[in-house]
DNA sequence: CCACTCCTGCGT
DNA sequence: ACGCAGGAGTGG
């Protein structure tokens, strides 16, 4: 479900629903997430304070005073929530965190391919960061170059590079068709197919679409909410995802979709040429 | 590189 | 009944 937007969003409206918050009690279902839960850890943040949030790509963390916390991806279907203690959770209910006397953090995952994982320290919490590239919502420009270079040395597709989490961290399936429209450059070009302006003209074409994405925060479909369970509104302006058939914004002409790494690209074939001279497309 | 897998729910 | 879904790891 989430992507990088969808996922800033999450965090930006836990954060004043968290921070100097006391944990209290922890609670935690028998069905395992993508990796087992580890009660213990969780159980250990008891009694302390809340005191930041925090987000790289597709993954988020919370931590309490002395460096320990929880790390939370959401996978397909995650969601992470505050409601009242005394409101009945939902099915699908993985974990519940006391919050104060009155709330609980609760984390809901229908298919299970979220994780919330423990850390009782700083390094702790980098460690399950080794393998998330830099975060296209907030990098400098050291990450933005990281990036460019990281893209431009992949003889994969575009629209495939852009998925790997370690290349650039945040960048979902609709994002990576909907910044590749951006751009004008075609899914099916390659890494290696891009010099180095083209290469920069794409990673702000990221930058720009997900900024967009966060205006409005993040784009619902079926199940996306943020810490209050409010949908975002950015769905409406989705120029290619999901609109095969539909006519181009642009130029008129109709949108495609075709599954490519097995998951689903769309774009139009007229303003994103097949392998489209990149030099030429600079000016 | 690619295919397959984890899991539930929803739309056709 | 079947195919597909916003993610990500694994194994060939």
């Amino acid at each position: 479900m989430p992507e990088g937007p969808e996922v800033e969003t999450i965090r930006a409206s836990l954060a004043p629903l968290l921070l100097g918050r006391v944990i209290g009690a922890a609670w935690v279902s028998r069905k395992p997430l993508r990796t087992p839960l580890a009660a213990r850890g969780l159980m250990s943040l008891r009694d302390r304070v809340v005191v930041a949030t925090g987000r790289r790509g597709k993954a988020m963390w919370i931590e309490v005073e002395g460096g320990a916390g929880l790390m939370v991806r959401l996978g397909m279907t995650g969601r992470l929530l505050v409601e009242p203690a005394a409101q009945k959770p939902v099915v699908h209910t993985h974990v519940r965190l006391g919050l104060g006397d009155t709330d609980e953090l609760r984390f809901v995952d229908p298919r299970r391919f979220g994780s919330v994982v423990p850390f009782s320290h700083a390094a702790a919490r980098a460690a399950l960061l080794a393998d998330v590239g830099p975060d296209a919502i907030s990098w400098d420009d050291a990450g933005r170059d990281a990036a460019a270079r990281a893209l431009r040395a992949t003889s994969r597709a575009l629209k495939v590079a852009l998925l790997d989490q370690r290349l650039l961290a945040g960048v979902g399936n609709i994002y990576a068709s909907e910044a590749l429209f951006r751009a004008r450059l075609s899914p099916f070009a390659l890494g290696t197919d891009l010099d180095e302006g083209a290469a920069r003209r794409l990673l702000l074409a990221v930058e720009e679409t997900l900024a967009d994405a966060v205006r409005n925060r993040g784009t619902s479909f079926s199940d996306f909410v943020d810490a209050r369970g409010a949908r975002g509104d950015h769905r409406a302006h989705l120029q290619v995802y999901d609109r095969q058939g539909e006519a181009c914004a642009s130029c008129g002409g109709r949108i495609r979709s075709q599954t490519q790494g097995q998951r689903s690209t769309f774009w139009c074939p007229r303003c994103q040429p097949a392998r489209r001279r990149v030099a030429a497309a600079l000016r």
